[in-house]
RNA sequence: GCCGGAGUGGCGGAAUUGGUAUACGCGCACGACUCAAAAUCGUGUGGAGCAAUCCUUGAGGGUUCGAGUCCCUCCUCCGGCACCA
């Protein structure tokens, strides 16, 4: 009697047999196998538990790393957890529990869901951000960037979102709102922990060049850090001996056409240089600039707004008075937070200039006249000496007679800026930071690592900019570890980025209790060689990692300059409809029901890597399971009958060399588009193959030895999409250990080939007839066979035939005249 | 505005990189099995036409024996950045 296909039969049992037998443990400096580090995103384990955006990128790396092992790797594949964040710390307040038992729930319940879809992690190396083993080396790394000098603090405006009541790094605003409330963000003055990022912006754009990451990845890294070569130009202010305005452009050769100046208004030199006529004016301007949110500072379509400061400053070239303003529009961040303002060359000045009549001198003519855009080169006039000069050549040597006089020099600056490091938040690593009067900032020592979260009755955040933590007395107050006198601790947490920053170095060696990892396991492993993950963390996680690893590179900590090999970022999962899922419209599908509907893990799993290309984003098909499902049925019971069949008929004097192109083109085909990541292709390839079988049994009665033998094949390349069901065939088939160590098939030349080939023929390129014919016919053959097909008869008699074209094994083109 | 990516049946998507457009799957229709339904199996399925045939890859032009694919001019959608001097 044949056994129905019952995932919930089959699915359960292996996956317990797989955790008994340590199935999927990688092996530390096994030198026998190739090592491949196969990484996925770590999840935050929120309360609502895996969403398909998990599942695509879990089930897509579990392909590539089952298919690795089939393929003689020592691979590993690890999972982990990065559990500090708001939403804990929110349901913690809410609920009046503390974080770490939410956490430990919620990580139970992801680890089951994963568990279930037969996701093949060493779970022996999990890592848990929040756990005081693993944060006490993130606290340790972090003092690493402080004695280096790139941890420092600095009292800035810094974007603070007035919802959850924290700062924020300028990577988590998006549009003038906190990326994860939607809040419009405040700026807000506070003492901060800062990170020198900026310092290997360079670096960062430069390793681009040395790693496999998709363009649209690079590029927006790269426009992220925003690099421009331009020059910085020092104006004397007139009236301020000793004072200069330096300025920040990429177009020194407009110097002459310069009519004024703007300041940022929060620039140092507003009050110094402001005359007592305008300093009213210039105050209020202050105030109200201070009173305007990001969105609405952000808003290009805004009118042009400032002030004249009273004061004017000296063209170092021209050594022309113009008037200094100051201006909304001149941003205080970027380059010096002052420019020169150049109307007739510049869109932002000439709508100033227009709005506050103020002169326009343009000092280039430009190629295209026709063309009115700002910006372009041309013909330099109204500028003195320089006359006559191509704007391009003029550039450079504007800056180089400036420098003879001290009055310039070439600058590079950066739209990235340096990384707002503290949260005022409880659900964090604490810094390890000692203030001390006399001392100022310490670090905790090594030994007295980590700095443990002390626990609290209340989680709320507070408006005074300071985290919870600054109430636990016993806690904060402490001694310095320089001079043992009365110290305070540093009570911001890190935020939810740190942990996140270094995670895949810690699977390398994740219970290292004296070193964060191991050298000689850092060196075994080396670098991630292929890391999915979402878009989204583009200009995030991925670019604070890769700084956090060149850090670590040049202090000699980790072996590598570059912490991921090859970078694949996967599409969005979108609701049926195409829109995004989202809690709030109650479109979210979740996998485990589509699993305990009765479809099984396997099922789901094809389905996802069968839905579109994985970096694409793509709508769910609700109704598509039941064509994996189908699929997969379909093959089962192929099987079923090959077994029940074998038990009687041996007779294996039948031809099979159909049976074996079946099989060597699957083989091929679906190798193939494993290592281009085409999971869906791959899939739409089983699928042809199982129907190319179900017409083999036709001619060819299942059960003898040569069916065995491809089905052994076949359900091998099926085994990394549907681990369950390969593993209960095998079994069946009485085949030794498990599948997932088996050897992935290999495909031999001899059997691909065959006696016939079909072949188009065109006439005037456009498709008439299908001909078949002999693999061995000559050219001459072939065309004449083509010319005598009915269709093309049709449409070249009568005609003179011009030219012939043969595409061996493709097609034919007659190219007829009338 | 700048930087990426994409437009192919009713739907998700294929197309050996310039060579038979619509593979595979969903859906739909018809048939078989069934008292019936579901499940399963089989057949069909881009559009127009009885047919021969014609039309069809966002629009228009070009290169070519031949274009979904290459070039030019547009349109639309998605993602990222955005007063960055």
């Amino acid at each position: 009697m044949m056994k129905r296909y019952n995932p919930k039969d089959i699915e359960p049992k292996w996956q317990q047999q797989w955790s008994d037998s340590n199935l999927y443990q990688a092996v530390d400096f096994d030198k026998k196998r190739p090592k491949f580090v196969m990484l996925t995103e770590f999840p935050y384990p929120s309360g609502d538990g895996l969403h398909l955006g998990h599942v695509r990128e879990y089930t897509l790396g579990d392909i590539i790393a089952r298919h690795k092992r089939m393929t003689g790797h020592n691979v590993l594949y690890p999972m982990g957890w990065d559990a500090f964040g708001l939403p804990t710390e929110n349901y913690a307040i809410k609920m009046k529990v503390p974080p770490q038992q939410v956490t430990k729930n919620n990580v139970a319940n992801f680890q089951e869901q994963m568990v279930s879809l037969g996701l093949s992690f060493d779970w022996s190396r999990t890592v848990n951000t929040t756990d005081p083993s693993y944060y006490k080396w993130t606290q340790w790394l972090f003092l690493q960037f402080f004695k280096a000098g790139l941890a420092y603090q600095d009292e800035i405006a810094i974007n603070w979102c007035p919802k959850c009541k924290t700062g924020l790094a300028n990577e988590e605003v998006v549009n003038g709102k906190h990326e994860r409330c939607d809040t419009p963000v405040e700026k807000k003055t506070l003492q901060q922990w800062v990170l020198k990022i900026t310092d290997y912006a360079d670096r960062l754009i430069r390793g681009l060049e040395t790693v496999d990451y998709p363009s649209r990845i690079a590029d927006q890294q790269i426009n992220w850090i925003g690099r421009s070569k331009g020059a910085e130009l020092d104006f004397k202010v007139e009236g301020h001996e000793g004072e200069y305005l330096k300025v920040f452009t990429t177009r020194p050769d407009t110097l002459w056409g310069v009519t004024f100046m703007v300041l940022a208004p929060e620039h140092p030199l507003v009050d110094i240089i402001t005359s007592s006529a305008q300093r009213i004016d210039v105050d209020e301007y202050k105030k109200l600039t201070q009173s305007k949110t990001e969105i609405e500072r952000q808003n290009t379509d805004r009118e042009k707004t400032g002030v004249f400061t009273g004061a004017y400053a000296i063209n170092p070239s021209s050594n022309e008075k113009v008037p200094i303003w100051i201006a909304d529009y001149v941003l205080s961040g970027y380059g010096t937070g002052a420019i020169m303002a150049v109307p007739a060359h510049d869109e932002r000045d000439f709508e100033f200039a227009s709005k506050f009549s103020l002169p326009i001198v343009d000092v280039y003519k430009k190629d295209s006249p026709a063309d009115n855009n700002f910006g372009g080169e041309g013909d330099v006039i109204n500028s003195g000496m320089y006359d006559g000069m191509r704007t391009s050549d003029l550039r450079e040597r504007i800056v180089d007679d400036l420098q003879q006089k001290g009055l310039a020099k070439e600058r590079i600056n950066y739209k990235l800026r340096d990384w707002i490091f503290s949260r005022q938040h409880y659900w964090g690593e604490p810094i390890p930071i000692i203030h001390c009067p006399d001392h100022g900032a310490v670090p905790v020592p090594d030994d007295q690592l980590p700095v443990v979260l002390p626990e609290v009755d209340h989680y709320e955040p507070t408006d005074t900019g300071e985290s919870p933590l600054a109430e636990v007395s016993e806690w904060v107050n402490t001694t310095c570890p320089t001079c043992d006198k009365p110290a305070k601790r540093e009570t911001d947490t890190m935020p939810n980025w740190a942990g996140s920053s270094w995670y895949y170095l810690r699977y390398f060696d994740a219970n290292n209790d004296t070193a964060f990892a191991d050298m000689e396991k850092l060196k075994y492993w080396g670098e991630v060689d292929l890391y999915l993950g979402g878009m989204e963390h583009t200009t995030l996680h991925l670019l604070y990692s890769r700084f956090w690893h060149q850090f670590f590179y040049n202090q000699g900590l980790v072996p590598t300059p570059e912490p991921y090999k090859a970078r694949r970022g996967q599409g969005i999962v979108l609701a049926t409809d195409g829109s995004k899922m989202s809690k709030s419209k109650g479109n979210v599908v979740n996998p485990n029901e589509i699993i305990d509907q009765g479809y099984g893990a396997d099922a789901v799993r094809m389905s996802i890597a069968f839905l579109a290309p994985y970096d694409q984003t793509t709508p769910w098909n609700s109704e598509g399971i039941a064509g994996t499902y189908r699929f997969l049925q379909r093959y089962w019971t192929l099987v079923q009958e090959h077994i029940d069949a074998s038990k009687v008929n041996l007779d294996d004097s039948v031809d099979q060399v159909a049976l074996k192109r079946v099989t060597h083109k699957a083989i091929k085909r679906i190798s193939e588009d494993l290592h281009g990541m085409n999971f869906n292709t791959a899939v739409a390839a089983l699928m042809e193959a199982v129907n190319e079988l179900y017409k083999q049994k036709i001619e060819l009665p299942l059960g003898s030895p040569a069916w065995t033998e491809t089905i052994v094949a076949f359900t091998k390349l099926l085994a990394p999409y549907a681990p369950h069901i390969a593993e209960e065939i095998w079994n069946q088939l009485g085949q030794p250990g498990s599948i997932h160590n088996s050897e992935w098939p290999v495909h031999e030349d001899k059997y691909l080939a065959e006696e016939t080939t079909r072949m188009a023929v065109q006439v005037n390129g456009k498709f008439r007839e299908e001909i078949v014919v002999d693999k061995s016919a000559q050219e001459s053959e072939i065309l004449a066979q083509a010319k005598s097909a009915d269709k093309v008869q049709a449409h070249i008699a009568g005609k003179s035939i011009v030219r012939e074209i043969y595409v061996p094994g493709r097609l034919v083109n007659i190219v007829v005249r009338d």
